[in-house]
DNA sequence: GGCTCGATGCTAGCACCGCTAGACAATAGA
DNA sequence: TCTATTGTCTAGCGGTGCTAGCATCGAGCC
């Protein structure tokens, strides 16, 4: 039975093997450096070992994900809950966001730009997905119309990520991100 | 003299060939299915023709985002003309880009998602990029701080573009896509 | 302790990608 | 008509994601 035992944990630690080495040669390279053959290269293993694992490299890209979406929850919870409540929150919780997104680019990718499998908005949607909604939506709330909390989370969401996106491809300056920042949170925060 | 002048004649509608035919096959079937093998294929010569009118596939990209930026200065105008001006005109400006994006997603993807090699926000910017960000500028120029228009015009294309690219990639739900451009608008625009 | 057999990881290869060198044919101009 | 140039093609390079099938290794049984 201890053989077995022992196979299962070897097998899940190369699982995670895998994905730590698919997110550093993510972050050191770019996602188009992640292909299957250095992948395997670096976890020295030949390539069919990856498909022992993930269907494919769209998985792979999306076990990633979801250890972005768990670290982000993480980031935004503790800006959040450092500082005073209401609109200044709020402000705290966008330069959170984009600093997440800038602190971790491939990260940030696998989870928002990427194809990754995983399925948003959606009954199956895995629990990190969800949990990073709720720490963009605790605080939030306020600052919302009551009857519609999740549209105004959703808005303000897309927005940011719509910052971040024109910024990384260079299609915004980047020396302006935190005016922006500012001009964003002031519209949807008045006071 | 006549002869030369055939030839680039010939030349130029070949040209335009290769950039209607990269965009009929992107809408139809999706960037991914417009490979170099299947481009050639389409417009009935060989590979290496291609790279006679240009450098790789990203600067046929490239090339259809520019007829984008002209499709989209011509809808966010003519958008903005028909109504009333004020408020009501931001809300037809929204309603225009992503009816736009939604009406040509594989363009919009050349526009803004993907790598075309287009300089933006440079001195090097080609006019159509210009002009359809003046397209934007117009209707909103009113409400912003009058320091900054720019700034303002930028965060508010962000949030659009957020939605677009959010939305198209099943991360929001489609059904509600209204609801919060009426929400973005009415933040942003305050009466 | 030796043997069998299943699990496991490997080599090799498929079809495709973007891109290019070099052979060859068509054609313009002398 | 001959020559030089221009233009286009075939073939191929090094890469991609992914997989069939073989070989090896080790766990469990007699």
């Amino acid at each position: 039975m201890s053989v077995r035992e022992r196979k299962e944990r070897e097998r899940a630690q190369r699982h995670r093997l895998i994905v730590s080495t698919a997110r550093e040669l993510a972050e050191a390279h770019g996602w188009d450096a992640v292909t299957t053959r250095r992948l395997a290269e670096q976890i020295e293993y030949s390539q069919p070992v990856l498909y022992g694992h993930f269907r494919g490299k769209k998985e792979i890209v999306g076990a990633v994900a979801l250890e972005g979406f768990a670290e982000l929850t993480t980031a935004l919870r503790t800006a959040v809950a450092e500082g005073p409540a209401g609109r200044e929150a709020v402000a705290a919780l966008a330069r959170a966001y984009t600093g997440f997104a800038a602190d971790n680019p491939a990260l940030y990718d696998a989870m928002f730009s990427l194809d990754n499998g995983l399925p948003f908005a959606d009954e199956a949607t895995p629990a990190p997905l969800r949990e990073a909604f709720g720490a963009l939506l605790d605080p939030l709330v306020d600052h919302a119309h009551p009857d519609e909390p999740g549209l105004f989370v959703e808005t303000f969401w897309a927005a940011l990520h719509g910052l971040v996106t024109l910024t990384r491809a260079g299609r915004l300056p980047a020396d302006r991100v935190p005016d922006r920042l500012a001009l964003l949170v002031g519209r949807f925060v008045p006071k």
